[in-house]
DNA sequence: ACCTGAACACCGTTCAAGT
DNA sequence: ACCTGAACACCGTTCAAGT
């Protein structure tokens, strides 16, 4: 990933997306904390001021990726379908995007409306809730807590990724694992007899088939309970 | 808040509690970045590296903020009550915690596990959720993503508190309406329309009402679809 | 037990300057 | 247009030392 400084004498130019996507890699890899402007600069061989003639500050670059990550996000056509089903495609389609992502994903949280691909996205959302019969008020709320908790059910995936680092994710997970089965089983019945659930139960699609059905069906419940038109 | 270092010769040991407890009101008033070990180390009259005395690093100390949080946490004994309702309480409790510190309640997402009062709250949840007829891990996931919810709708909440800073907190939600209301209505119909509620639906109590119906609503469905006992 | 002083490596940002 | 060099203020951490 790295350029060595040597090997190419007469780099091209830098460009925004060249530094989002290795902004992003770094993130993936080694966490948000690893996202320095000095690092991102020398994976180009570049001085670390060179960022700043692309981007006014390291802000505007996490806006940058915030952007990357939504504009990835696709709503897939579905204009047959019920708006509860569309609600699912497109709940699925943020997790896919984001799952990959999961320390990046943290940049997202505050982002949405700030950022054009963001406010596409709102809009489609916006407008299967407005379909599904909530007032302009209602979807702006339902449509704002969807986002939240689709991130940080992604955000909330603990340690190393499963699919960068699967022996670390392994490690990880164990060491978790043990610890909570230790625990004071008088104090702790029910947190001991899950121990394996709660410590790596983030780790498979079954949890996000379940994040999925919980937020769907809270939707869908709030939607019987509306006045009939 | 500041202690001033002058004012008193004799100064009394520092305490864990003492410095968390600062520290979280520093998140509370400028946000997580400003929560740095000198800065702490001023609040006290005390060179930085004092607080290393008290705490390993400041990861631990951030732990000390996340657990401060949890300890603080008080599910109502409900004894008679149905499960939902009692879910319903649980849920409220966390909110209503969490709610005034929208910057620190980011620490806690990663620290359910770690932290003693962390794991009193999961069991209680675990509880809940086995009462209501899920299995072990059917309440780990549950659980997980109940608690990621919750603390996603309060770190959620952009810009300044509502509390602390009322008029920057309304210069800030004007300004975030103005630009959503400035968007092409072509292209944003529903964004355009709604730009009030969503620059500022996490302003008031039906927002976190909203969010506790959703919730509520999504386990309710799913517990009615599991097989009767 | 509790805190200080000096030092270190690293960070984001500014500003003038180079090509 | 695109990047460098030097400088600055700030950060977390270590380690030996003081009381």
């Amino acid at each position: 990933m790295a350029r060595a400084s040597g090997d190419d004498r007469q780099r091209e130019p830098l460009s925004r997306q060249e530094i989002v996507r290795s902004a992003l890699a770094l993130a993936d890899s080694e966490g948000l904390d690893a996202v320095t402007v000095r690092r991102i600069a020398a994976e180009h061989g570049v001085t670390h001021m060179a960022l700043y003639w692309h981007f006014r500050g390291k802000e505007q670059l996490l806006d940058g990726i915030a952007e990357y990550l939504f504009a990835q996000i696709e709503i897939p056509p579905a204009a047959g379908e019920s708006w509860d089903r569309r609600l699912l495609f497109a709940l699925s389609a943020m997790l896919a995007v984001l799952r990959p992502h999961p320390a990046a994903a943290q940049l997202t949280q505050g982002r949405v409306l700030s950022s054009d691909a963001g406010l596409r996205l709102t809009e489609q959302f916006l407008g299967i809730l407005r379909e599904a019969g909530f007032s302009g008020e209602q979807s702006a709320v339902i449509a704002t807590q969807l986002f939240m908790s689709v991130i940080a059910f992604v955000t909330g995936h603990p340690g190393p990724s499963r699919l960068d680092d699967p022996e670390g994710y392994e490690a990880a997970a164990r060491t978790r694992t043990a610890l909570l089965g230790a625990l004071d089983q008088a104090r702790f019945p029910n947190v001991t007899a899950a121990a394996a659930p709660l410590a790596r139960c983030t780790e498979d699609a079954s949890y996000y088939d379940s994040g999925l059905e919980l937020l769907a069906g809270g939707v869908r419940a709030m939607a019987a309970r509306l006045p009939q038109p």
